[in-house]
DNA sequence: CAGGATCCTTTACGATACTG
DNA sequence: CAGTATCGTAAAGGATCCTG
């Protein structure tokens, strides 16, 4: 993958449409949004319970996520003295500065439903 | 791929996750942010200026992007009968309702490079 | 100019099994 | 319980050529 730099801004009215590819290159994929959604919600999970929870995922994916989000700084990773172990993952300090985006995604996502997807119920523009 | 009446909710506390799921649904990729961002900031925009504008993106990415995006009733695409023809994109009142995620994501985008990014700047966290 | 057709490579994602 | 390994499919992404 090639990386230039976190896409150093340069016109200044780009600087936003930049800042919006940043954040989404971090936020990648169709697990990511919804993982922190429901760590918001929970504060602390642990595996098994995420699985559960992020409804559809697999385990692989998950596990791939978590990494993802964890190297990022976006989610923490504890691993408890348990026997059979357990491991509990929460949000950073970083991670909760997602609340707005969070917020905003779900507000958008039940207004949505109630004002647009009857439009298209009868075709499969949403499949 | 399956559909399940766009996530039908359940216990109440999980109608915010499942509106989460289904935005993101809806918004999945890495372009579609970055496309919508770009027609909020230029109201109109041709083909191939949104593919100098949402940099990286190639031509059948764009183009089955914008179709998604057409199909969901977030943009609108109007043929112009010029010679040789030209084709604008625009946001449609619906798609102008995402303004407050863009406005969030690029927010976050720019705080996340300022406070965080640095933090990581040696290692490969962020390819 | 706006894109579809074709071909090919690389990720993303998923199901099943297996280990500390 | 918390994952990794393995395998396989489906999309993403790129290059080139082609058409109205």
């Amino acid at each position: 993958m090639k990386k230039e730099a976190l896409s150093s801004s340069s016109s200044g009215c780009k600087t936003r449409i930049l800042a919006i590819k940043d954040t989404m290159e971090i936020l990648t994929g169709k697990w990511k949004f919804h993982i922190i959604g429901s760590l918001m919600l929970f504060e602390k999970l642990r595996f098994m319970e995420l699985l559960r929870e992020v409804d559809g995922i697999g385990a692989k994916m998950l596990s791939k996520e978590l990494q993802d989000l964890e190297m990022n700084h976006l989610i923490r990773r504890t691993v408890l003295n348990t026997k059979p172990l357990t491991v509990e993952y929460e949000l950073t300090d970083c991670g909760r500065t997602l609340g707005p985006i969070i917020d905003e995604i779900a507000k958008w996502g039940i207004t949505y439903r109630k004002t647009l997807y009857h439009k298209s119920e009868t075709s499969e523009s949403l499949v």
